[in-house]
DNA sequence: CGCGGGCGTGAAACTCTCGGTCAAAGTCGA
DNA sequence: TCGACTTTGACCGAGAGTTTCACGCCCGCG
């Protein structure tokens, strides 16, 4: 079970756009994809869907760009990964057979204790000191 | 992020075999797909995997069949998913840009509490009871 | 008003895994 | 030894994920 690059890169960007959440500069994609070392064209689609989430605000035209919706230590871990990937863990079979009703019980268990550590990771916590962050690649 | 149905059919049958496991008696293919409602010849597959991953032992011939190579309680969620999906949460792209290490960590931390979770499921926890199982479709 | 620089949208190409199928090889009973 | 029954391994199409590209739209500035 393979978590996606998309969900990598996504945290990746959303970190980087928390840094400069106080003071009302926009980023750039461009500057994006250098910071975080992601596929431009990629990062437009991604974009897009945290926008169409409600996690980023973005303005066009010249002087356009992006910033984050909320308050870094407002947005989670779990809601990043509902906005691009839907539910976590789902289970998409039918509790089909003998068994099946017991085994999907048990992993709906599971999911919440997952559910719950994700919510315990917020922005703040993923961002880069102002200071460092340069000294290695 | 959905759970494949593989995991789904393998858990399943896997509780399936625990029933069975005091008893000589080998389960054969058919048996098994007709009990949890699985495409047999897909269950095919499945089996086999879990043969290669030391879960379950099988015989060929008449009078063939399968069985767990060990008693249920010993057989944990996590070994099975591990068969069958490889590592639980994996992440395969690297970790570039400035967040990029920050980030799989985090992962990582995530990862470790869910498969201290899976691991605290073993296949008599999953189990049908003997008597029920039938009552209802 | 128009022009340029950014976002927004959609689709095409490619890769890879998932879900499913089929013929071949092995094994035991008669 | 023959044959029926079962596992075993190789094979295939469909669909999702990743990446790239092209073009339209919107905004601010000259």
């Amino acid at each position: 079970m393979k978590l996606s690059v998309k969900v990598d890169y996504a945290c990746r960007v959303l970190a980087q756009l928390a840094r400069t959440h106080d003071g009302d500069g926009l980023a750039h994609i461009e500057e994006l994809a250098r910071a975080e070392d992601v596929p431009a064209n990629y990062l437009v689609q991604i974009l897009g869907e945290l926008r169409n989430g409600g996690l980023i605000t973005s303005r066009r035209g010249k002087q356009g760009g992006y910033a984050l919706a909320r308050p870094p230590e407002s947005i989670t871990l779990l809601d990043i990964v509902r906005v691009i990937e839907g539910e976590l863990l789902e289970l998409n079979a039918s509790p089909g057979g003998q068994s099946g009703k017991r085994v999907h019980q048990v992993w709906r268990e599971i999911r919440a204790a997952l559910e719950a550590k994700a919510r315990g990771y917020t922005l703040d916590k993923l961002m880069p000191r102002q200071a460092e962050g340069m000294y290695y690649i």
